[in-house]
DNA sequence: GCCATAACCGACCTCTTCAGTAGGATTTGA
DNA sequence: TCAAATCCTACTGAAGAGGTCGGTTATGGC
């Protein structure tokens, strides 16, 4: 698997916020019964999300979660990224500071890494998948009607 | 990270295999140096590559492995899902017979998998790169200039 | 026929991560 | 003051990563 469930829950979690139309916070509890996911969890996963930005929170009864920002400039990479840790395809890639991405094999003398085209290709790939897709897509194709949401996956594959 | 070393070394192993021009077999002790990665590791990840079709051993004194194929008809997602197992973004994503791909959380009820989409695009995304890279490329591009592979490089990103 | 060289095979081991659970502390509205 | 919520730390069982080790089998060369 490429990721885990943290991925999986913590959109499922950041979906269910941005289905909520009001500005008042919605629990974790109504969302882990929502989609029936054990609470306790969803308690670390969204701690990741709120140190990220992405969500805020308002303590005391009555209190919850509700996005940091409207759904729409909201994209995976952000959200994925916060849940999983860096998204790279292998250990030996780094960010740089200038926001480019190394192969550690490479230092070791003249030895080329025979890997690097694959990875990088690999990467552009993922990155290009999880930019592009912004948590109000997502939000609107889980309220449409099923024969719509097959069209939209249609045009995917 | 996307994958693990069993990728990393594996994909490796077969440039190694792919750089070998002639139709002698080459002994995984060989390549361990070469790429001086631990020996008793290869031997399970060429198991691996030798079930799926992609190596071919022969045994004895003088033995080693070649590969089953031209470089050029062997692309990286069948080395990648060989070594690594089924590349799917996510636990629920299942191979249905049909070769389509299906989430298990859809059959439980009326509600709408909201993940879908993503892991749909993410999925797409790889495939994509890893379809479209043969080994031969892999080959060509370890064995070029510095200036040359930075050219390849650019292109990708 | 022996022997070095290889592929093959399975068991084991340590370390880290995953997927939670548990228990509490703190904040806040009613 | 109480209940509802966030917040925080520690713990746990299971699984996988990344090997290691020992032994078995096959084969070419002397």
């Amino acid at each position: 698997m490429l990721f885990s469930t943290k991925a999986e829950y913590g959109v499922r979690l950041m979906v269910e916020l941005g289905r909520q139309p009001g500005s008042q916070p919605v629990s974790l509890g109504s969302v882990a019964e929502a989609e029936r996911l054990p609470l306790s969890y969803l308690e670390h996963l969204v701690a990741k999300l709120r140190k990220a930005g992405l969500v805020t929170s308002t303590r005391g009864a009555h209190g919850g979660y509700r996005l940091a920002k409207p759904a729409a400039e909201i994209t995976m990479d952000a959200v994925v990224e916060a849940l999983e840790g860096q998204i790279a395809p292998m250990e030996c890639f780094h960010d740089t500071p200038e926001g480019k991405v190394l192969c550690s094999h490479e230092s070791d003398g003249d030895q080329a890494c025979s890997t690097k085209l694959l990875w990088m290709r690999v990467q552009g790939g993922v990155s290009k998948a999880l930019a592009g897709t912004t948590l109000a897509e997502l939000v609107e194709f889980s309220t449409k009607s099923e024969p719509t949401r097959a069209a939209a996956l249609g045009s995917v594959a």
